[in-house]
DNA sequence: CATGAATGAGGCTTCATTCAT
DNA sequence: AATGAATGAAGCCTCATTCAT
């Protein structure tokens, strides 16, 4: 019963399963959506995952890996600077503003922590890596005189916020413009003045 | 065809429904559950309310006047100073931060809005009107030397978006607690205290 | 709890109802639209009947009499001529073309009888009557000369199912012409050629 | 979405829907109820009908074609003589009385035009063919001197009138007699006999 | 008598999952 | 591995009937 790891077709039926997660949610998503949308017999979806929880649980917690690599940079506390600091803050906008589709389960998922809970588990950990990472950089900042006197765990409470919110507000704006206007605005919030 | 506006058992509904569309979503919760929840029969549901989908759009928009009422205050911006910013600060987040069930819903509204295209649209509109405030706000500030010089629709987008996003992030956090940490958050991105 | 047997609300239901049974059939119609079609409230329906299928069993059986008398005329049996069998045959078919409301519903029984098997009796007992008188016309045609030499039994037989094929078959047919189109083609089921 | 046109299953649940559909009417008959009596489990009638109202739908409209064939017969006209007419009648007679299940949910429908309109629309058309059928029967046989001088439209309209009635009124007789009995009464009407 | 809110049984339909091919 | 017909549990909604006002 053991289902492969790693197909073409697992993988149209895993695009295609977090694209309509992200569109219409668990329960509205049905398997024949996806199975159509990945160009995929109804059968087929079974032969890759267990069930529909499954696939749902998957599409949410297997890109996490990777995102933590994309997200949690070392080199930033390394090499400190303010330099350094906008490229971070560039780079979070940009994918919390891009992976729309991601971005949207994960916020489903949280918004609904009770009925996921396995899988809220899951983002909770990454959560708080992301945050301690945050608050390192503050706390970083500080000491090298880049940042001024903070609360490096309030920074990181907003931070996060601003961010989450930034992808769940402005959906239909583009992107461009609006990574530059919240990015000034990211920065206040690192005690930045521009 | 005429349903009953207001009454007793109305009430019960619609909050039962506001609870638990927010704790499950639109699909999970069932009219039964609603109904159990209100202390109320299966069938009275429908004295009150069409639909499902009906009781779930009056959940989202019924409560956006009062909501406009409560955040947006002329009054601060005819007597502006740093307090009475301050004031309304603590006030927007403590109203995010507390109505915990309706922002919920809001949010989840917001991520499937093809979904619920119609409800969607009253909230943009609100959406909007807030935003034009805080822009209103910003100006004013800048007019009367209190707040440093910014672009007030930058702001309103990276207040709006901290909003929804504290809201969103910190399910489990004590209130009060956070509301002084993302308080002094919040000023920043007004450019205070930077 | 005795029902009481007239009164101006009482018809408006009771004619509402024939007209909606007529229309949409038994489960079609609904106790509400049958209140609301006759301006009376949805409990007030219940004053005068004790529920929906008595009140669908006493729209058939209630004109049976005033029918019996109308369709069934002794005097036609004493003094018989080509003149009165003709009178016969045009009241009779008016009759079935413009009582469209009754005759649909008694259509509507016949189509169901283990459905309506009560209400259904009653009918039968009727058209057993219907058919008998019809017998007698022919026999007394028959010995006076007036009509050719035919079997009673078959006569009636194909008479009544002309008469009931004729309201079932032309619902928006103009009455006059059909009235003289069918009446000639009745002449000839008693063997008269005109 | 594409329902299988054809199958041993598909069969089952459409005899047993023309059966019901025919003893109950529309509403009375459940989907349960119709999967019971097809030997089949409930859902299964979904995979072969869309919904309930689609299979009433082909219930009635399916068969039309093969009873076209049957009813409509040109050879009648190109060699017409007193017996060919007979056999027509006959013909005719047998089915009327024998389809009984089909022509009772025919009859259901033209007693209730206004709420299957679709479906009344697609047999209004064969009605037409089939009078237009008739009325060249009899204009043929006029032309040959078999049939006395008629009004061929008055012959179309009660013999149709005749043959609708026929399977109404008389639900319980013996077949055999009856088409006896009514053979005579449907000739009296071509003019023949009297 | 008149009214209409309250109730819950019952029907249609959807859809996840199974399984034979 | 791939397919899709078969299944039936579960949800929404309708509506006859009751009953308090």
């Amino acid at each position: 019963m053991a289902k492969p790891r790693s197909s073409e077709k697992r993988n149209m039926i895993f695009q295609a399963g977090l694209r309509l997660f992200a569109q219409n949610g668990y329960s509205k998503t049905t398997i024949k959506d996806i199975s159509t949308e990945a160009n995929v017999s109804f059968g087929t979806v079974f032969t890759y995952f267990t069930n529909k929880e499954e696939l749902f649980h998957l599409c949410v917690t297997e890109p996490i890996d990777e995102f933590r690599n994309y997200l949690i940079e070392p080199e930033t506390l390394e090499n400190f600077n303010l330099g350094t600091l906008k490229e971070m803050v560039t780079k979070h906008l940009n994918f919390f503003l891009e992976k729309e589709d991601y971005l949207r389960v994960i916020q489903y998922v949280i918004g609904q922590p009770e009925r996921f809970s396995e899988t809220m588990e899951e983002l909770d950990q990454f959560s708080d890596e992301f945050m301690s990472f945050i608050q390192n950089v503050v706390q970083t900042g500080m000491e090298q005189g880049v940042l001024p006197e903070s609360n490096p765990e309030e920074v990181g409470y907003g931070y996060l916020a601003f961010l989450m919110g930034a992808r769940l507000t402005f959906t239909d704006y583009p992107g461009v413009q609006l990574t530059n206007a919240l990015g000034k605005q990211a920065y206040r919030l690192f005690g930045i003045g521009i």
